[in-house]
DNA sequence: CTGTTAGCGCATTCAC
DNA sequence: GTGAATGCGCTAACAG
């Protein structure tokens, strides 16, 4: 793949200084069309492409923009990021995607990397225990998903409204008695924020709050699940539609049909394998989508710092 | 992050000559250890890092991988490029992640791209409609994963292995009557190489081969599993533990319980859901470790091309 | 051991 | 319109 061909070397094969050259490249006004057009004809043929090191040099952006997921192999974060990707490589921006696993020391040790190079911006997939300190020099340059950050500009979704629906719903349906499953506050997001605003929606109408509490995954809900029905539920609200799958599986086994499951996150799998489900989609590729495009707006200068609450909506 | 200290500045600052803090930064031998120390403390102090676009220019690596992931959604992927991941940073290379979405010319496309940067090497999830010919000018520095190319390295899980493996086990328990659900022999690794261990492995134990093929969806094992029901089949053999989800949906639905359901992959939420299933796990974190240790070593010269395959093994 | 010089490939004055 | 210099930040070859 060495196409070591410099500006120079095209220079001097079609008779032409470099910087007759370069103005072709940047698609400067001050060439003779047919300078322009014999210069074009060597790129072309011998498939020149300036590199981008040196650009960069001059000052130029590098076009790279960071991606720092927590897992790769999250759902929903894949469902953003493949939302992201086309709108970066449109504006010729390539993304370098590095992986946190939920740890601020790793996200520091990317940022210093990143740093190195001359990264243009960073979509951050925020979590539990990330420091404002950290983010703060970036702030031009970052965007955070998922998580909100005072100073910084983020894109959210709205766990709050995703319960919310759900419980109004049920109420439509007079049900009344409705259980939680969910994880541990130390989850700002999935964990407190979604608890939260089950116990404040219970209070406002007041309804008697059943919450219990375990980790996001199938077990969990299958495991979490007969508590509730010891509790006489008639419907089930899952931090998760991953807990809704285990939860609906316990269901299914011991023959329980009268209970309506509910999730967040709009899993096609869940979906397929228990149709009654009801399911929040809290909108994954909307967010990705509104992140690229703040980050790229702030790159450009078109836009400053905002926060941003994606809406959810009721699935079928 | 506006880092715009050069070498000169802390070499003014320090008060050397720029090429000995070269030296520093290099860990280069001929510098007196005084000096090292104290432009290393005002290094430090500076939160002073090279650029690497300079370096780059040099002649030097920029060291920069891509992956090109097919989709950036799939498990199998997923788990592959987790596992390259780490090995990538440990070496100081950053990864850019790529999607190709299946098209041939969308890899011609990034490839282009990876061309005007400096790209050290490429991992590149394979698809069936890649041509040799945009590949191998990439040979010395393109690894392919899940797919083989004469002249290309190349790590390939075992599919004809993984069939045979079942097939075996079935057999064990003396079961002779089984189906198979595949996918179109246009996907060559998915489809035509499982559908033909199948097939080859029921001609050579004198078995009935019932064949029937949709897509790579749960909708598909739950449409298609009727048909072989039909042929009195005792176990299923899904080309992929997705489609296994889809056929055990309908088994269960149906309260069939004599039909032993297997597919490939080991996806954790087909033991979950079905813990009577039998899967194969095809090694895709073994495979993505594989392709980086293979792709690095290319890159340092430590190793020329290379065709390998990763064995699978039985899951419980 | 260390400073000086000369480019790497490109964009940008500034003359012609 | 176009070409010849100049410099971006860094490393390498050459002097001291």
């Amino acid at each position: 793949m060495q196409n070591r061909l410099t500006i120079n070397d095209i220079a001097r094969l079609s008779g032409v200084g470099k910087s007759t050259v370069s103005r072709v490249l940047n698609n400067e006004g001050n060439v003779s069309p047919q300078t322009r057009e014999r210069v074009l004809q060597v790129i072309e043929q011998e498939h020149f492409s300036p590199s981008k090191s040196a650009r960069a040099m001059r000052g130029f952006s590098d076009k790279i923009v960071a991606i720092i997921v927590s897992r790769l192999d999250s759902p929903s974060e894949n469902q953003a990021v493949r939302a992201m990707l086309p709108l970066f490589y449109q504006q010729g921006y390539d993304p370098i995607v590095l992986e946190s696993q939920f740890s601020a020391e790793r996200v520091k040790e990317h940022l210093q990397v990143l740093k190195q190079r001359n990264i243009d911006g960073v979509v951050l997939f925020g979590f539990t225990g990330l420091s404002a300190q950290m983010l703060t020099p970036w702030k031009d340059k970052l965007v955070m998903l998922a998580r909100d950050m005072p100073g910084l500009s983020s894109v959210c979704y709205d766990d709050a409204g995703a319960v919310q629906l759900l419980m109004q719903k049920l109420l439509a349906q007079d049900i009344r008695s409705v259980g939680f499953i969910g994880v541990s506050p130390h989850d700002t997001t999935t964990g407190q924020r979604r608890s939260e605003a089950y116990r404040a929606f219970c209070q406002e109408h007041h309804l008697t709050p059943h919450i219990v509490l375990g980790e996001l995954t199938y077990q969990s809900g299958f495991e979490l699940i007969p508590q509730l029905l010891d509790r006489d539920i008639q419907a089930v609200i899952c931090a998760s539609d991953t807990i809704a799958i285990g939860a609906q599986k316990y269901l299914q086994q011991q023959q329980i049909r009268d209970v309506q499951v509910c999730g967040i996150g709009n899993n096609p799998l869940l979906h397929f394998l228990f149709p009654q489900s009801l399911s929040v989609e809290l909108g994954y590729g909307a967010g990705g989508e509104a992140a690229a495009k703040q980050l790229l707006a702030q790159l450009d200068g078109s836009a400053t710092l905002q926060q941003l609450i994606i809406p959810g909506q009721l699935a079928v």
